[in-house]
RNA sequence: GCACCCGUAGCUCAAUGGACAGAGCGGCUGACUUCGAAUCAGUAGGUUGGGGGUUCGAGUCCCUCCGGGUGCGCCA
């Protein structure tokens, strides 16, 4: 419903209540009438009726709610705009005028276009830190979730009106990254990395240091030797450190450049380290972290004895090791000041798997402890693990994995054999464009369209699977908006008032796409993307559904030129949810 | 032991505390000389893990039990 009518009614209504002496609601909630044909708007009496019962009034809840409805709808002038009002079962369902609603709709997205459904802006400064590879690793397809959700959430909180960072944070430094240097500089001194596929060069590398050390029984002492270098700064192992991390750091631009990923700020693990002993430091003389070392223990802070806690709940919080070097606990106290300092942030989003819940409660509630007054704004994401068939957690170092890689090159080829066969009149370069967008789009859409709590399995056979609800079914709905516009062979028509009856199916489009500024919003507040795929299937679904029963260009006079319309808002709608997606919009396929 | 998550149709999953719990896949039946069939229509399939409670109203909130998973002092 639009924001005039919804006033104006909600005014009508307390009016009328306030006239019968019925205390007013705290608010009135609307939402669609749930059955298909028609069209409008309903609430409900039910908490009036309540509130009632719990001051004295001696009533059946749902009898009164019903009565109140009536009550309503007796007394009730109809705005402009509506048609009908009905009390049914303690709801007060108000028809739309559809055809004059209809008009807003469609007007509504084509005038405002790419911007149809973006929210007024709010001036909240917000980051959003994902992604966080390792370099001097493999990127599999574990790591996807980070880099799809914490995209897609950047791109909600923007087009809902926030304003974003989106930032990246490299583990760039640590004891893996010395053993991969260590076995690089034993066997492969002077190589360069391949033209392609630098991560899994990099990954076997990584998996291939793992073995020697297992065999190499210096190893670990010449492992350590090296690590105290790279702490000195010595310019030889610096060097190396800087050349092999850049080729990681080139390889995953490769991956985030496919998926049309960017990032507007950049952190490395390695300079958060290089403050760390300080932040560490000041913890102990603030008396929040305690420092066993001289009894060959770490810096700790032990959380639940410093809140008086009797459960274990925050447990205990290890900033450093006995030998003085600092942990990953420590660098992110480090970090999460750097953010605020770098930039004036209303809210601050970690998007980490759910496996380090604990550690961010823990680290939030150090900061806290120290006085730190932004605890408030900061904000762990959590989401699930994906897993391959039979429940295997996916390990670099278990082998278990299935590296991006792959799945990327796999699902372009499958896309452009499909193609083949649905359109073999393509030529060889739109073919592989085409290859490219519904591959990718095939890729993201089933992760983006499962709840953050929910554990992914991944198998091949469904990952290459793009039938149902899939991405290419919204892509397809896209491409066929597409394909009427261009046929139309005219400029679309101006702004009218449909004069037909409108088909279920025209009611049913029209009303999707009414929801999509709302859908954002929600989106926004509760941060899932999967609320935003829910709607841009509903949408498909309901085009398609129009499509094959509606004729458009078969259609002649104030018909063809009104779904014509139809179809231009249908095709922006669909193409701005898929922007916010970032799933590709290809022109045919 | 403590903390957190999951359990909905044969399978994979949806469902702002609101009216009759919905999709996809799989099964069966149909629609291309008609705007692109990567589509659509129809059909079968449910005690929302069990039991209590809160509420006018619970798949949704609380408690408890069962089943599965994750995390918890020197990896990140």
């Amino acid at each position: 419903m639009f924001d005039r009518e919804q006033q104006q009614l909600e005014e009508l209504i307390l009016r009328i209540l306030a006239n019968h002496d019925i205390p007013a609601p705290e608010e009135l909630k609307w939402s669609s009438i749930p059955f298909a044909g028609e069209w409008g708007a309903a609430t409900a009496f039910f908490q009036v009726a309540a509130d009632e019962a719990r001051n004295g009034k001696p009533v059946k809840v749902p009898v009164r709610a019903q009565e109140i409805a009536e009550l309503v709808r007796s007394n009730l002038t109809l705005p402009a705009g509506f048609t009908r009002a009905e009390a049914v079962r303690g709801y007060l369902n108000l028809y739309y005028q559809t055809g004059e609603f209809s008009r807003r709709v469609v007007d509504a997205a084509l005038d405002d276009g790419e911007d149809f459904g973006r929210g007024t802006p709010t001036g909240e400064l917000v980051m959003v830190e994902f992604s966080q590879p390792n370099t001097h690793k493999a990127m599999h397809v574990g790591h996807m979730r980070t880099m799809l959700l914490g995209d897609v959430a950047a791109n909600i909180l923007q087009f809902s009106g926030s304003e974003v960072v989106r930032a990246n944070y490299f583990g760039d430094f640590g004891r893996d990254v010395i053993k991969w240097m260590w076995n690089f500089a034993k066997r492969h001194a002077g190589e360069a990395p391949p033209e392609q596929n630098v991560t899994r060069w990099m990954g076997d590398l990584y998996a291939e240091s793992t073995k020697m050390l297992a065999e190499d029984p210096d190893g670990e002492a010449e492992i350590l030797a090296m690590f105290a270098r790279w702490e000195a700064h010595d310019p030889e192992v610096r060097e190396l450190w800087r050349t092999t991390r850049q080729w990681s750091l080139d390889g995953f631009n490769e991956i985030y450049e496919i998926f049309e990923i960017k990032f507007d700020q950049l952190y490395y693990e390695s300079q958060m380290e290089a403050k760390a002993k300080h932040a560490v430091m000041d913890l102990v003389k603030a008396g929040i972290a305690i420092d066993e070392r001289e009894n060959g223990g770490p810096v700790i802070v032990k959380l639940d004895e410093l809140l008086g806690l009797d459960d274990e709940t925050y447990r205990v919080l290890v900033l450093m090791r006995s030998d003085s070097t600092t942990l990953y606990g420590a660098w992110d106290l480090v970090l999460a000041k750097t953010k605020f300092e770098d930039y004036p942030l209303d809210r601050s989003i970690y998007v980490v798997d759910v496996r380090q819940s604990l550690h961010f409660k823990q680290v939030f509630k150090t900061l806290e402890l120290a006085g730190w007054d932004k605890v408030d704004k900061v904000l762990h994401l959590p989401y699930e693990i994906v897993n391959l068939p039979g429940n295997v957690t996916m390990s670099s170092r278990e082998g278990t994995v299935v590296l991006l890689e792959d799945l990327i090159r796999e699902a372009i080829q499958r896309a452009y054999e499909v193609s083949e066969e649905r359109n073999p009149e393509l030529d060889e370069a739109a073919r592989q464009e085409v290859a490219l967008a519904v591959g990718i789009g095939a890729i993201k859409f089933p992760l983006l369209a499962r709840d953050n709590t929910k554990i992914a399995t991944f198998d091949w056979e469904s990952a290459l699977d793009f039938n149902g609800r899939a991405a290419p079914y919204l892509q397809y709905a896209y491409v066929r908006t597409n394909s009427l516009l261009k046929r139309a062979e005219e400029t679309l028509p101006v702004s009218m008032t449909p004069e037909h009856e409108l088909d279920p199916r025209e009611v049913a489009l029209i009303e999707m796409i009414s929801t999509w500024p709302q859908v954002v919003q929600r989106a926004a507040q509760d941060l899932k993307t999967l609320e935003i795929t829910n709607f841009s299937y509903d949408l498909s679904k309901a085009f398609n559904e129009f499509y094959n029963t509606c004729p458009v260009l078969k259609a002649e006079g104030e018909v063809r030129a009104f779904r014509l319309r139809l179809v231009a808002a249908a095709r922006q709608t669909i193409g701005n949810s898929l922007r916010v997606l970032n799933i590709p919009t290809p022109e045919v396929m």
